[in-house]
DNA sequence: GCGGATCAC
DNA sequence: TATGGTGATCCGC
């Protein structure tokens, strides 16, 4: 816990240890800064007014750091200083972040924390200036160099490494660079960071501010060591080591919060430990579980992001609150003008107006309204804001603001400015291909200089470890896979044996097996084809396979061909009976044999084994009359796939064929993988091969009630609300092949946790399962012995909901069974 | 499409 | 005395 910032621990007679602010938030320069004092002199100046109120109420406030200052008389060298006024201050120079004077704190706080602190205007023609300067330098890296802002920048120093030949050429490439902006700007010192992604290359490049630099070497132990123990947002303790502040970009106040409080997640590796959570709880986006998962296993981006036109336009304006209606209509016609104005600039039209209000407590409101035609005329903005605010009256407000969206596409760029159209054919005509990989300096100034926070990336792939890493997880964000599942399947790559390496070989030649109906092909020259009669029946031995079960269908043809391979080797005579793919190869050596058959068997559970597809029914009921064995082998799954279940189960139940096949119907692509006694379903858009939904959870034996299925996760994706209103549509299929895949694996009932994180999503949850099917069964709330069970199963609290197996089948059964008729 | 929130800089 | 402005995105409804 840093800082004091748990509202559980604070003394009552200290009262501003609960007033949380930003300004003693991670910020380079403040190590040994007496936080105490800075947040106490920060609350007593607060204390009452309506600002610190509406804190309370929110118990926020957050801003971020930019770092640009600049001061060209040499005799204020070494003095505390900040940019902006006593209403307002931008940044600060170092000698005042010792005071605990930053960015975005009133200057009227500052100056009680600093009395000698220095006041300087904002020049931004200056900050412009010396910021062309700084670019000049970085183009002699990377032509194509990143600029964030005025003060940083991501450079791909790829190129430069590899001219320059030698490993570790990062530090003096960046120590070079940085003595560049040094001698090229007269004065203003930065620092750099350098790493194998942007994300990396930011924290790197915030550990030895100020006018330092860090490198971390490519290789994935490294970056997993050095993720690992970052905290997702706050800086350490000063006092732990010399590392300074470090913050994940896309990770702020509230975010943080959440995280740390609700999950107890505090640093990069926390969130990968708890993949699934944070999975059950975010959707996917850039604010969900993937980008969680990316960022604890130290990902980021490494090319070059497209230019991205604007979205809206906007102008708003503080000033002192008032109720007063004629004055605010005069205010609301001067931000339309201006508005108007910038529109007419950039040859923007619009046809979505919002006023954005901050009431005199501080609270945001905004309204909107879309009108018939484009527009950006003052008097058409003016006539509509007026509108809404009227609306709004009365009411005391502080700040009004009127944004303009949804542009008409056809006009945008009929008149640009020369400066935007420049940009954007500089940036289209330089755009690199096949940029794999970036190395990445941070650039910042100390004191007395324009603090400057430039990136510089480059490739040099090195170790492959840890590209390959990257490349799982452009492919997770394509494909939504988790990258910690990815990630042991990464591990396990080394071991995969040689008789699995001579089946992929010969599979290259004909990776299009499993992709289509009945597309013939040839899984050895001279032998017959392998033919999906009618989409799903292997024309070879008459298996039933749905085209969506895309591995399956390779391991199943790997099969015939290690079948035909065994036949070729050892006669006609050999048997048929397929048991394991690798004995039928018959390469182990005998002393080894007992060490691969444990590699073979965590080899093989990333796929379903071949050999359970022909699994007898009379095998099948025995192992499910003996559930005891079950338990301590936890074995792979019995794929039912036939409609006429061999397992004498009533017919009514949907069959996985049944389901599979009513998704078909439905266009979705249901896929099954097992891990172990791990699963995990995909649901994706049979057109488009996008995600919309997935299942995953565990086989196990649960306290004395034989095997239950345990589901750790159903998930939808944004897109499959929008495209599937029902929730009961691509849910339900997804729940339905994992609730069958139970039932397969002799579970009777299956179990989930809808984790407590707020109630927000916690009701939500609740209600998803419920619709599904579970009934609530007890809350885990951690205040019972009993509680501890669970617990530690699911890692956290919430509503323990089961359903029974059968009868959740027999409750959809209609449903895939009369779509398939 | 609207309104609230969060985030970066 | 006094706590910014611009733009983006996401989520729920």
């Amino acid at each position: 816990m840093d800082e004091g910032e748990s509202s559980s621990t604070n003394s009552p007679s200290r009262p501003w240890e609960s007033y949380n602010t930003v300004f003693t938030n991670a910020k380079a320069g403040m190590e040994g800064v007496d936080k105490e004092k800075v947040q106490r002199i920060v609350y007593e100046m607060s204390k009452g007014s309506k600002y610190f109120q509406n804190e309370e109420r929110k118990e926020a406030l957050m801003k971020q750091e930019i770092e640009l200052m600049r001061d060209s008389n040499p005799s204020l060298k070494g003095k505390p200083m900040a940019v902006g006024g006593l209403s307002m201050i931008s940044t600060a120079n170092y000698e005042a972040r010792k005071f605990g004077v930053r960015a975005a704190m009133p200057g009227f706080i500052a100056r009680k924390l600093c009395p000698d602190l220095i006041f300087v205007p904002v020049d931004f023609p200056k900050y412009t200036h010396y910021s062309d300067l700084t670019r000049k330098v970085f183009k002699n890296y990377d032509p194509n160099f990143i600029a964030g802002s005025l003060d940083e920048a991501y450079l791909d120093i790829t190129e430069v490494c590899r001219e320059r030949g030698l490993s570790g050429g990062e530090v003096s490439i960046a120590e070079e660079l940085r003595s560049s902006v040094h001698s090229e700007t007269g004065g203003l010192t930065c620092s750099a960071g350098v790493a194998a992604n942007r994300l990396l290359a930011k924290v790197c490049s915030d550990i030895n501010k100020p006018n330092g630099q860090f490198v971390l070497q490519n290789d994935r132990s490294s970056v997993m060591t050095f993720i690992s123990s970052l905290p997702i947002r706050k800086h350490r303790d000063a006092t732990e080591n010399s590392i300074g502040p470090r913050r994940i970009g896309g990770i702020g106040k509230v975010t943080e919060h959440i995280l740390k409080d609700a999950l107890e997640i505090k640093t990069c590796g926390d969130m990968v430990l708890k993949g699934s959570l944070l999975y059950a709880l975010f959707t996917q986006s850039s604010a969900g579980s993937n980008f969680f998962l990316s960022v604890g296993l130290g990902l980021g981006k490494t090319d070059t992001p497209e230019v991205r036109s604007r979205k809206s336009i906007s102008s708003e304006r503080t000033f002192a609150a008032t109720g007063d209606e004629r004055l605010l209509y005069s205010k609301l016609a001067e931000i339309a003008e201006m508005l108007s104005h910038d529109m007419k600039k950039e040859g923007l039209t619009a046809r979505t107006l919002t006023l954005k209000l901050k009431t005199a407590s501080f609270e945001i409101r905004s309204r909107a309204v879309s009108l018939q035609r484009y527009t950006c005329s003052s008097e058409d903005i003016l006539k509509h804001a007026t509108k809404l605010l009227k609306a709004e009256l009365p009411v005391s407000i502080r700040l009004i603001g009127l944004r303009m969206s949804q542009f008409n596409e056809e006009i945008r760029h009929s008149d640009p400015s020369q400066g935007t159209i420049t940009k954007f054919i500089v940036q289209k005509d330089s755009s690199r291909q096949n940029l794999d990989d970036n190395d990445s300096f941070d650039l910042e100034a100390s004191t007395n200089c324009l603090s400057n926070d430039e990136r510089l990336s480059s490739y040099a792939s090195h170790d492959t470890s840890y590209d390959q890493l990257k490349e799982d997880v452009v492919k997770y964000e394509e494909q939504s896979v988790t990258p910690e599942q990815e990630c042991k399947k990464e591990e396990e790559r080394p071991q995969v044996l040689e008789g699995d390496a001579l089946l992929r070989k010969h599979k290259e030649s004909k990776s299009e097996t499993s992709a289509q109906n009945t597309e013939a092909v040839s899984v050895f020259p001279q032998m017959e084809p392998l033919l999906w009669v009618n989409g799903y029946k292997c024309n070879l031995c008459g298996i039933e396979l749905p085209p969506s079960f895309v591995e399956e269908r390779q391991e199943h043809s790997d099969f015939h061909l290690a079948q035909r391979l065994q036949n070729e080797e050892s006669g006609p005579s050999s048997s048929t009976t397929p048991t394991s793919k690798r004995r039928i190869l018959g390469k182990e050596k005998a002393n080894s044999k007992q060490k691969k058959q444990k590699l073979n068997q965590k080899d093989d559970s990333k796929h379903i084994p071949i050999h359970t597809f022909f699994t007898k029914s009379n095998q099948n009921s025995d192992e499910r009359r003996n559930p005891e064995e079950m338990k301590m082998a936890l074995p792979p799954p019995r794929l039912n796939l036939s409609p006429s279940s061999s397992l004498g189960e009533p017919r009514s139940l949907p069959s996985m064929s049944d389901i599979l096949t009513s998704s078909k119907a439905r266009n979705l692509d249901l896929k099954i993988q097992t891990l172990g006694p791990f699963f995990r379903v995909t649901g994706k858009n049979a057109d488009t091969g996008s995600e919309v939904g997935r299942a995953e959870g565990v086989v196990r034996p649960w306290f004395g009630r034989g095997l239950v299925l345990h589901l750790d996760t159903i998930k939808l994706t944004k897109e499959t609300m929008v495209m599937d209103k029902s929730l009961l549509g691509v849910g339900l299929y997804v729940g339905a092949v994992a609730i069958r895949h139970g039932y397969d694996c002799g579970c009777r009932t299956a179990q989930l946790l809808a984790i407590y994180d707020s109630d927000l999503y916690h009701s939500k949850l609740v209600r998803f399962y419920r619709r599904i099917g579970f009934e609530e069964v007890k809350e885990v709330s951690g205040s019972s012995i009993g509680d501890m069970a669970d617990m530690l199963v699911w890692g956290g609290v919430g509503t323990r909901m089961d359903a029974n197996i059968h009868h959740l089948l027999v409750k959809w059964s209609k449903v895939f069974l009369k779509s398939v008729s």
